[in-house]
DNA sequence: ATGAAAGCGCTAACAG
DNA sequence: CTGTTAGCGCTTTCAT
């Protein structure tokens, strides 16, 4: 390895100039030396070691990313915005998947900390709360990505999920529905779920609709569930006649499922899914799906984290939270209900 | 922020005796003594700093993967089995997208190189020969993902793409198709395309059928030019009555040129894509395509890497190229040919 | 305008 | 068994 020392060597100077060249703190120094040094990196092929560098300057210009599920699409889209914002800011991401474990992201927190990431980005799993207890008094600061909580006091992007929930379900009452079901992972306290059904339950009360509760079907996060909830929907004695699904699996899973039950989508059961993919208008029938800006995310999640970063704790900046809008996109898998009585 | 000195002080012993603890070299320590360093630990939340430990030992710990795009679904796939494989085996990973800029892999490889990761993968989307100049005698281990050549001198992990091409064809051609439609990404140079172009000009010889060059449509790599391809397909005099797409994006652009020409899939024209995804099962019709091992892939890449890593040069491991075998999925999107002259 | 020297937080001989 | 010491590669006063 070859190191400033070599460098200066070579050159016959000392490594505080090589330092100083290296930082473009060269506005006093001869034209000559600056050249000599600058062949000198050029011959050794000279990268300098940041992690001294950043020993010693306590800066590593890096951030840390933690993620529930990395080849999920939705994450994968937040993470490339991530990744182009800290580029362009000249910072390096390191990124982690906690794989949906309390343990593996906990474990993920500490790694990263040891290794002086500047900040950490995360879509916690676990308790909110106990997140921030482990963050006790540490200088690192947080930004917590897609949920949020009461005791949240850390910057925050989310998208608007009862908006997005609402608009989708009013859709579907605006065609005509009565009988809606809705397809939900567990709860588990995280607000996007949680928002997502008050959302679907707004919907119901403007109308004047109440919600019957043996239409709201909780999914296992295993594969297959969403196909035995939505079979199960519509072998309801008065089966609704459309179905809100609220993520990307749930989607697939729920038009599975209707076609396994020998329904056919849009023309016996409506479905409005969650998350746009450039194959969704492609799916058999193309999917109306309300669209969250997942790249957009990425992006504010790393400019937040940022500019508490070049605020370095001076002023008492209170947490952040910014909300972002979903859009709703209408395709062709929504229609005025089959009325199965007349028929 | 807390230091090994400030543990040491607390619990009243030397510095290197709390480095011993932390590193479990406490073969031979009082269990007091042990216990006091881990309570001053404990009760400072210290953290050891592995920048420095990194600078003494030489061993970051931390390998790099730049990805042309991180939110391609193959490719964030490939991430995952790198993540998973690097977290077990106590790496962390390094991620960075080139997005298909040659100049930001360059600039990417540096950042990666400085930050003194142990090693690089790589799915290049250069020159690979310039690739390894720039690498020039460096002890930072490459493995290739994705994309071999002749000069390469570095482990690599490939899947068989003339296998997955053929059969593909293979199978078109058995249900009776004579014209047959690629689609592909330009070539330049990269080995999965040329590969998948030999593929079918094997498949096609191999039964005695010789290639219409003019069905061979290269596609620009921007949104819309493979349903535009389509399109000029089947407005040829002597229609092709199957396409066979390369990968995801043309693969869902195909679907909706056939679409937008007023055909229908599989009736009027049968469509083999590539590459394999959940959703895939899903899209009008269904879709058959040959599936690579992407997850597989990424735990491939590290675990190569790591091996190389292990062996730390003693041995003169010649480099170790890896072929993972795809495999055709058959769902409904190829029927025999609907023959339009007798129609 | 340039160099000497101290030190960032940690590990690893070496000494005792 | 435990402590002392000398760096790892770099930045940064402080002299000169």
């Amino acid at each position: 390895m070859v190191t400033i020392d070599d460098v200066a060597k070579k050159a016959g100077v000392s490594k505080s100039s090589v330092s100083r060249v290296l930082n473009g703190n060269f506005r006093y120094m001869s034209e000559k030396m600056r050249r000599k040094i600058l062949d000198a990196i050029e011959e050794l092929n000279y990268t300098p070691n940041s992690l001294a560098r950043s020993l010693k300057t306590k800066e590593t210009r890096v951030i840390g990313i933690i993620l529930s599920d990395i080849s999920n699409p939705f994450w994968s889209e937040i993470l490339k915005g991530a990744q182009d914002e800290a580029n362009r800011q000249g910072y390096g991401l390191m990124v982690t998947s906690s794989n949906d474990n309390p343990e593996l992201e906990k474990s993920n927190i500490m790694m990263l900390k040891s290794r002086q990431v500047e900040g950490i980005i995360v879509n916690t799993i676990g308790d909110i709360g106990e997140l921030f207890r482990g963050f006790g008094g540490t200088e690192c600061p947080l930004v917590l990505l897609d949920r949020t909580g009461e005791e949240v006091k850390a910057d925050t992007v989310v998208v608007n999920n009862v908006n997005g929930a609402r608009q989708a379900v009013e859709h579907l009452i605006g065609l005509g529905h009565r009988r809606i079901g809705i397809l939900l992972n567990p709860l588990e306290n995280k607000s996007p779920r949680i928002e997502r059904l008050k959302g679907y339950r707004l919907a119901h009360e403007e109308n004047g609709m109440t919600v019957d509760e043996s239409l709201v079907k909780i999914c296992s996060p295993y594969n297959g569930s969403g196909v035995k909830a939505t079979e199960q929907l519509l072998a309801l004695p008065d089966r609704p006649t459309a179905i809100f699904t609220t993520n990307e699996r749930l989607n697939l899973e729920a038009l599975a499922g209707v076609k396994k039950a020998g329904f056919s989508v849009p023309d016996q059961v409506s479905i409005f899914g969650y998350d746009d993919f450039p194959w969704v208008p492609l799916l058999d029938p193309p999917l109306s799906t309300v669209a969250q800006p997942a790249y957009e995310m990425g992006v504010t999640a790393v400019t937040l984290l940022l500019n508490r970063l070049k605020d370095k704790g001076e002023t008492e900046m209170p947490p952040q939270v910014v909300q972002l809008e979903p859009t709703v996109i209408i395709r062709n898998s929504c229609r005025p209900p089959f009325s199965h009585s007349k028929s």
